[in-house]
DNA sequence: CTGAAAGCGCTAACAA
DNA sequence: TTGTTAGCGCTTTCAG
């Protein structure tokens, strides 16, 4: 047990080098085919593999790439770590997904952690932190990719740009002759207020609407706070007949409360959430949602980070195109 | 940028030697009152994080635990990711989740990255795997956990006892004057086969029922392989009043398929899930299902774990209840 | 209670 | 085209 091989087992196996093995491993260096072909058969023959701490400790840099997202339960993030995970391993990149729970500590413990494992990179969606907070990975030399609506200092970006997408869904809302729109937004203290509530209230005066504080409600962007927030809304006098929700889970949580209610969705209120979810085509009615498509995001992360890793130093941003996706809700 | 802190410089600073500050970090030898305070103070003050490449290469061990499941997506597996994190963490381990999709090669090629990054240790469902493929963990010395009906080779078993609650699932079927039971089972190719198919016939027996060849249908553990199996089933003669789901995907699958057909939901044919995953109580009717608790599965895991680590030697295996949870699509 | 120093396995600069 | 070797930062044995 614990046979542990090394490349000095294998350099010898294959009367070469342990500098040969790694050059066969790495391909940084020509090697002669037979030399080649000995080192691969004596690497075959022990079932020798790259000790990677070793690795890390002499290049200073690990293979793994943190993904920091508030909620792996939410399927969004779930894809979106597929996605990244579908686009680094190619390049012998690999992806550890850290959940914070939207806790700002944990977020920082992960930062933390990214730095004491010399990790190659981190992609985040930031909930709670600051610039500030970005520093440690700044001065370690890690690069950051931040999937928001605003860079933190140094990092690059991966932002949604939802203003075509909720323009189509406003036009519906009011084409049905809605007027009184309100909105499940995100906490109030979450990093950079909630852009998805800014850009409502943009639109809304396009529209010749107005969103008045007393039909703004916020929340975490879970199931309970959607019901919680949808109740609310219902108590309020002229209570709205169109709801915007800060995410599906969100949508989800106030359908819930709409059906204890006996509020009819979409007869009494129209419903939109954001995301599109796996979820939201599996409610009944079918959610009306704003998708923010998770592969898309994966794919632009990845790229970024390999850019800064092949040596970039200015900060870059790409914009992911949201999509309305009428269904039933509306 | 890259301003990299290390030991030495700590110990410089505090006017000790590395090995001191090696101590007081680990706690592994008494260190004075005042030595310790001038090390913690040059710590917080250089800002010093430990190299944990540099310590896992010294030590023969990384401080990260892999969690290898089929399918991320499935809420089921975030949340068990989420608990055994949980119980890991205060113990400085790490989790790093791993996603198959249920192929065989990804499987083992994250058994291969486990004994290459020398993880601490594997918690694994597997989906394709043989006894074999753990091998390479044992010769590596690596401690594996899986969540399972039957062990591989020396690993650690958490598997579920769902006879309980599959009884009382088929109480409630027949109860309801149906005879006709079907299932929607896992792939034939999958590891151990399907054991929940295995229960169910054991039970239908005892319940004076049949499960003939023709009323189970097999394919993977996702919502479209639910709806094909499910319409598949519905194409039969003397087509099931009944029909029994590998989870909770695969049975909102079959829900899926039974609107488009226009066969009600439990009227024409009852159906029940397997685990509860989250999105179970938000179909419309909602689920009927076995709930198997991740919460409890990635528990049980760390304790296996964490047991090992200590120097256990002998095979253990702890048994997770299932619970049936009737709603209402029975 | 503390320090000196070896060495974990690898990479890459330098030498041949 | 290949080999030699220093050294990455830590833990731990041995010595004091």
């Amino acid at each position: 047990m614990a046979v542990r091989v090394t490349m000095a087992d294998v350099a010898r196996a294959a009367g070469v080098s342990t500098a040969t093995v790694s050059y066969v491993l790495s391909g940084k260096r020509a090697v002669a085919g037979g030399t080649r072909k000995a080192v691969e058969a004596a690497i075959a023959e022990l079932g020798f593999t790259v000790n990677t701490a070793a690795r890390s400790l002499r290049t200073g840099r690990s293979s793994i790439v943190a993904l920091v997202v508030p909620d792996l339960a939410n399927p969004f993030y779930a894809q979106l770590a597929a996605s990244l995970r579908e686009e680094l391993r190619p390049l012998g990149l690999h992806v550890m997904v850290c959940d914070t729970k939207a806790d700002r500590d944990e977020e920082r413990a992960y930062l933390r952690e990214a730095v004491q494992q010399r990790f190659a990179g981190v992609v985040i969606t930031p909930f709670r932190l600051t610039a500030k907070d970005f520093l440690l990975l700044s001065e370690a030399g890690i690069p950051a990719v931040v999937s928001a609506d605003l860079p933190f200092g140094e990092t690059d970006l991966v932002t949604p740009d939802a203003r075509a997408a909720m323009r189509a869904a406003l036009t519906e809302v009011t084409g049905a002759g809605r007027r009184r729109i309100a909105m499940i937004a995100g906490p109030r203290d979450a990093t950079g207020g909630d852009p998805r509530l800014e850009l409502l209230r943009a639109l809304a005066v396009q529209f010749g609407l107005s969103l008045p504080g007393r039909l703004v409600v916020r929340g975490e962007h879970t199931r309970e706070a959607g019901a919680a927030g949808f109740a609310h809304l219902m108590g309020v006098k002229h209570r709205p007949d169109a709801v915007f929700c800060a995410n599906d889970a969100v949508a989800i949580g106030a359908m819930d409360k709409a059906e204890e209610l006996g509020v009819g969705i979409p007869g009494d209120v129209a419903l939109i959430g954001h995301d599109d979810a796996s979820f939201a085509s599996l409610v009944r009615p079918r959610l009306t949602t704003v998708r923010y498509s998770a592969v898309d995001v994966g794919r632009a992360a990845a790229r970024l980070l390999v850019e800064r890793l092949d040596g970039r130093v200015t900060r870059r941003t790409v914009r992911v195109k949201a999509e309305f996706v009428p269904r039933e809700t509306v």
